[in-house]
DNA sequence: TAAATTAAGTGTTAGAATTACATTTAAAAA
DNA sequence: TTTTTAAATGTAATTCTAACACTTAATTTA
């Protein structure tokens, strides 16, 4: 534990900074703001704030999240502290990095306009301020990690989604085609999908089959140290 | 980025708790202090300090871990920070957690009497100052993960080990008996194990070959993405 | 109303990886 | 020289993975 008095501790701004993934049924994206103050005005940012004094760390992600989208009950998830003293120009700050998953269309906020928010596809972003693109680097290494051993990203889809479009929003994490046979044999296998019996007919003459996420079965499993690798990646 | 004003923002105290793993040969340990101040005195604890307004997080993490063990150029990594705001009752602190690897004989270190630590084995630990108990918990996920997709471990281990001394390592990490055949089969095929020609005599007649660890060439295959999982845990 | 179109849905097989398992070997000690 | 101790080694059955093409359902068009 703390070896040094608390007197003596420095004290210091720590930001909540967060990367926003969102899925429209075609790309991988992230939500980003054009900063509107300096220092860096008129660059490309991620969306963040500073953590209070009386906020626990994800209580201050969710805060920042929700004043600029509108959105509570988010995916959000800690992923690392960034610490170089000299990261942000106009003071020492330590930033935890978050980050998020949000279906775009199935929630339709609105963003707030204050900010000038707008979505970037995954392979189009623009340069980010202070160490914005090792935080997003990390993020989406993270994100990649993550789906391939646990049953994440449903996050990103509505209730209720087809197998293609599951597999493309995989296809997007990966960056690359995925055979659709063994990709639908594995998630099926994993046994927390629910075939609604429903069809989605917007996409083909066929149709395909809606489906849920069993969420208790998944945590069940979970639970019970299930190896649930879909082994992608 | 921030968008909240620098001015009013508030500054906190930012702690760092070191999770400190080590092995002899037998066990996984941890090093824990004794605090003699308080709150908490006379309680066991992680070793931990106060970031410092000039410091890199590493930079810090590394201080705190030299000034209790004497050690430098030990492996550090962060592992998460904790953010509970009643997690310390003096102070609202934020503590980022980080987990090192110390081959407890090869440093045969002098531990700071000062703050009269001591080696813990990881099946015995004492219950823990705050949230330490679940940094623990945390940092012994990551390690059983690392260790699992990576060549780490070796941190833990003399520049030259055998391999029955490697698999003895592993097994504490997971908790569990491993093959021997299987074991020796997979971490060789890894490719990143040097057969000194030596042999280590002490533990058995016959003797066991010792091992470096290659330590460019897993860099190299790392830097090439290729897959280092050895399928435990 | 038949034909064409579109994307969804489905099985199999060869090769690779994983697991389980027992004997031999080297060297020191008795 | 025999015994003891732990190190070292190989194989076969099974499971998992990866590659691959046709059929089906339903709408649209001729």
């Amino acid at each position: 534990m703390e070896i040094t008095s608390y007197q003596n501790a420095d004290r210091i701004v720590v930001a909540i900074d967060c990367i926003i993934f969102g899925f429209d049924k075609e790309q991988l994206k992230l939500l980003l703001i054009k900063r509107d103050f300096e220092p860096e005005r008129g660059h490309w940012s991620l969306m963040g704030g500073f953590l209070k004094g009386c906020e626990h760390l994800h209580q201050g992600a969710h805060r920042i999240l929700y004043d600029l989208t509108g959105l509570k009950n988010i995916y959000l998830e800690q992923l690392h502290a960034f610490g170089e003293v000299t990261r942000d120009p106009v003071e020492r700050t330590l930033s935890v990095a978050h980050y998020a998953l949000i279906d775009i269309e199935a929630h339709a906020f609105e963003l707030s306009e204050d900010y000038s928010a707008s979505w970037f596809p995954i392979q189009e972003l623009p340069d980010l301020i202070f160490d914005h693109n090792d935080m997003v680097k990390a993020a989406l290494d993270r994100l990649q990690y993550k789906a391939s051993h646990e049953a994440i990203g449903f996050e990103l889809l509505p209730d209720k989604f087809t197998l293609p479009e599951l597999q493309k929003l995989y296809e997007c994490i990966y960056g690359r085609p995925l055979d659709k046979r063994n990709f639908r044999r594995r998630i099926l296998s994993m046994g927390v999908l629910i075939n609604t019996g429903e069809k989605e007919k917007s996409s083909s003459k066929k149709g395909a089959y809606l489906y849920t996420f069993d969420q208790s079965k998944f945590n069940k499993l979970q639970r019970e140290g299930q190896n649930m690798d879909l082994n992608l990646y």
